[in-house]
DNA sequence: ACAGATACCAAGCAAGTGCTTGGTAGGTTA
DNA sequence: TAACCTACCAAGCACTTGCTTGGTATCTGT
């Protein structure tokens, strides 16, 4: 596979993946992707075997490279709320890095895991539960978080509430994705009230 | 127009709320309703104008009910932070109690928004944040929340994090919306760290 | 008994969908 | 220079989409 062959590829890809992104996957055709590259829909046959296939790429090397540094942090040297504060902080990454690939993710999973081909979702989303759910149960334990959490429910709002911020964060805005995991953190772990 | 009329089509509305919930708007198609309901795909616009016509007045008729509480919220006699208590109370009963529509609005409002007929909702989605920016900045004005907060930044994360429950929770299960609701606000306001 | 309304069926159309096929121009390698 | 490869085009196929048309069975009020 020649140099030029690998960056015509990578871009059709990403044009794809801005495209996934902001239409959602079902909406976007290959004619619309064919379109914004100048091409005709069926020379994307040519590089590539399906528009599922496309997809598929997309979001599985992204959730490698997100995956390869969740378990770094769980198999690091650091307290239960020190890890909470490094996967918060690594998923705001993933949000400015990988934005449209996560926008893909959080509007199309629940669709894709419905074929064989994409069942890898759902049992990363049963991994991400476990390391969450570990992490604020040790937490408590520690002594790091109160012990009246409802830890099941705070799971499912931190869950949400970190992956959803990619609906309106913009890479390359005011905030770096560093200030919004700050922030964040800081609403989370002392609230809001004076 | 009869009773049994108007049984009939609330009937389908509701079979067809539920699986524009489900699957999405775009992902569901007229004969997937039909086929629910037990008819034929041509039989639906005996009782509709279009599909769009559909989600229009599901969309609609939920936002008017939903407002006519937020309004009477914010012209009460109550502190700002009891304000907020009462509108994220409100919110997560709309969850309970219009639970496709609300889901409906989470996944499509951004795809039908770029329609004519839809536009409304982008000016509830205006209206939406002066109420919640305005709240909070009394609350900061009052003292009820603190100094340092970045209105804009808060505003976000609780809009989505409001919203996004609609993804977990189910109506009928263990939680009642005031329980979660409760929980939330806990979180929010006093933040779990020990 | 009959006129109208209601709720539906049977058939199909035009537009759009993902994808396939057979081909070509231009470059690279042997 | 001949063989091959890359990147694409032009045309179209099989299927799905929202929606339309003309018709029928059943009920209700007069």
């Amino acid at each position: 596979m020649t140099e030029a062959t690998q960056t015509r590829r990578a871009e059709l890809l990403d044009i794809a993946a801005k495209l996934f992104a902001e239409r959602g996957f079902k909406n976007t055709t290959v004619r619309d992707i064919a379109d914004a590259a100048g091409i005709l829909s069926g020379s994307l046959y040519h590089h590539f075997d399906s528009k599922e296939a496309m997809v598929d790429e997309l979001l599985d090397s992204f959730q490698n490279a997100l995956w390869e540094e969740y378990d770094a942090i769980e198999a690091s040297d650091r307290t239960p709320k020190e890890k909470l504060e490094a996967v918060v902080h690594a998923s705001f990454d993933a949000i400015d890095q990988h934005h449209s690939e996560v926008a893909i993710f959080q509007t199309d999973a629940a669709y894709l895991s419905g074929f064989d081909r994409f069942a890898y979702l759902q049992e990363r989303n049963v991994r991400f539960r476990d390391l969450w759910t570990g992490l604020l149960r040790d937490g408590v334990t520690a002594g790091e978080l109160r012990a009246d959490l409802d830890v099941e429910l705070v799971y499912r709002f931190l869950r949400d509430t970190v992956w959803v911020a990619v609906r309106w964060y913009r890479p390359g805005g005011d905030l770096t994705p560093t200030q919004v995991a700050d922030q964040y953190l800081h609403i989370l772990l002392e609230g809001i009230s004076q």
